[in-house]
DNA sequence: CTCTATGCAAATAATTTGCAAGCAC
DNA sequence: GTGCTTGCAAATTATTTGCATAGAG
């Protein structure tokens, strides 16, 4: 894992257990956001089993310190993606596979003063995610 | 509720029963999308008592048909909003107090095309939230 | 050593399913 | 009547919490 990580991690008085670094490498390994349950299992793949409750200790922590972002698919479950060192983007799933692919764009930067100014918020955040088919389910 | 949406359930062979009247009352009466479990309470309160089962199960019909869309703002739950005969629009929930307000906005029209020719997936939807702090809790 | 982190068991919470009885059309 | 609907009970699934022990710094 970056060092970035490991430094945010003492910095929050974090200790680097055996557990956490295994939950770190799967979620960096993984090119889309996946779910606590799929951690879980590529941890018992890779032999470093750790319990789900230890992953879902671990994904909440790591939101809290901003270095992990959920996102919600409407699957009933939430998924999670490292977001630190990474660029600002959003992504689209496949109604039919579940695939989920990287769109490396966000059309929202202009448009929170204008929220702001209407609704009286201090806009601080969003969730943006696309739906539709990809070619092998179209 | 507005005769296109009993003529839309019509169309689906769905039967307008006591049950069901009443949660379409309480999902069109609603200023902002509401919970299952919500509306369950509202049903109580207004002497319709109906089942939670048989909320989740019109809810998924509605959803089904088109008329109902329901919505994430990562609350471990799904919120419902009657989308028949609204235009099309987005929210903004306060991080402190869960208050919900509608953006009659969508800054994402243009955007599909791009997407399409991006990834091959056909787009043929999306979500879009806002979080942040209203004037009470900022 | 001290304090954070983990595992296990159990509790919550949201949502879904099975089945027999009820009601709209 | 026939088939969609409902209620109740129970199952499922995701996530959280309590507590005693283990391990990092």
């Amino acid at each position: 894992m970056p060092n970035s990580i490991r430094d945010s991690l003492k910095a929050g008085g974090k200790k680097l257990t055996r557990a956490r670094i295994a939950i770190l490498a799967v979620l960096e390994q993984s090119h889309f956001p996946i779910t606590a349950a799929e951690i879980h299992a590529r941890l018992i793949k890779a032999r470093a089993g750790a319990d789900l409750v230890t992953v879902y200790r671990n994904l909440a922590m790591l939101q809290g310190l901003g270095l992990l972002s959920a996102i919600g698919f409407h699957e009933g479950q939430m998924r999670y993606e490292v977001c630190h060192g990474r660029a600002h983007h959003h992504h689209i799933q496949c109604r039919g596979c579940g695939k989920i692919i990287d769109l490396m764009l966000c059309p929202l930067q202009n448009l929170t003063k204008r929220i702001e100014e209407q609704t009286q918020f201090s806009v601080d955040g969003h969730a943006l995610e696309f739906f539709g088919w990809c070619p092998q389910c179209r």
